[in-house]
DNA sequence: GACTGATCATAT
DNA sequence: ATATGATCAGTC
């Protein structure tokens, strides 16, 4: 611990650094950590959403900010906190990316956004039930993940059938409860936001946002 | 208790 | 408005 306010904002050099950085804070709690790096820890989680994730990231160097890449560029990999319970049981689906609405002709699994960002994963847990304070949850043991031979079928499955209703305009088809590990749901500041989407017939119209999400099913079996 | 649809903050 | 970081809260 007392190497960590060190170690901040500093980008590592290669995978076996970053994964024994990350290993380095297993145990450690969020208000130890927020200090070390001279953070303060928010009282409410509702309006700070995100603090945990800003904070490894902080922690561990990342740098891409809000830039569409992968947190460390340079060593492929994108980070992702995910809350758990003490059973490592996650608590939440985990945003994956935006779904493209238009400008899809030609687009393939293969070079989808939703690959590319799962080709390589940190998984840092974040350990603590629902509804409790941020200071008093901890971090978990850290998982450097690729997906599967079999979980890329599953989620090219799921992303193709996705797709398909947003290719063909069958946004209002869309809900939540399709796709058996992969599924869409809202991404926007409220239910009012709007982009732009094509309906059945090609023609342009505007429709609330969605994201690729994983279900909790899926990374539970993953951390397992 | 699990799950879907809705929502919060910040940077560009 | 779109990208990043996600969790909330009512319903099933």
């Amino acid at each position: 611990m007392n190497q960590l306010s060190s170690l901040s904002h500093v980008s590592p050099d290669n995978e076996l650094q970053l994964c024994q950085r990350a290993g380095a804070l297993t145990g450690c709690r969020l208000d130890t950590l927020a200090a070390s790096v001279g953070l303060v820890v928010p009282q409410s989680i509702g309006n700070t959403k995100g603090w945990a994730g800003l904070l490894i990231e902080q922690t561990l160097g990342a740098s891409s900010g809000s830039k569409p890449q992968q947190d460390f560029p340079h060593l492929g990999i994108e980070l992702k906190t995910i809350p758990v319970d003490e059973r490592g049981k996650p608590l939440e689906s985990t945003f994956v990316c935006v779904a493209p609405l238009i400008g899809n002709s030609g687009l393939t699994w293969s070079t989808s956004l939703v690959k590319h960002k799962l080709q390589r994963v940190l998984w840092i847990p974040i350990v603590g039930q629902r509804g409790c304070l941020w200071a008093e949850r901890w971090i978990g043991v850290p998982l450097l993940w690729s997906p599967s031979s079999q979980q890329e079928q599953q989620l090219q499955a799921d992303w193709e059938e996705l797709m398909d209703y947003i290719v063909l305009g069958n946004l209002a088809q869309i809900s939540a409860y399709q796709g058996e590990i992969l599924q869409l749901r809202p991404k926007a500041a409220n239910s009012r936001a709007r982009t732009s989407a094509v309906d059945d017939k090609g023609r342009p119209i505007s429709a609330l946002p969605l994201g690729f999400y994983l279900r909790s099913a899926f990374t539970a079996q993953l951390l397992a």
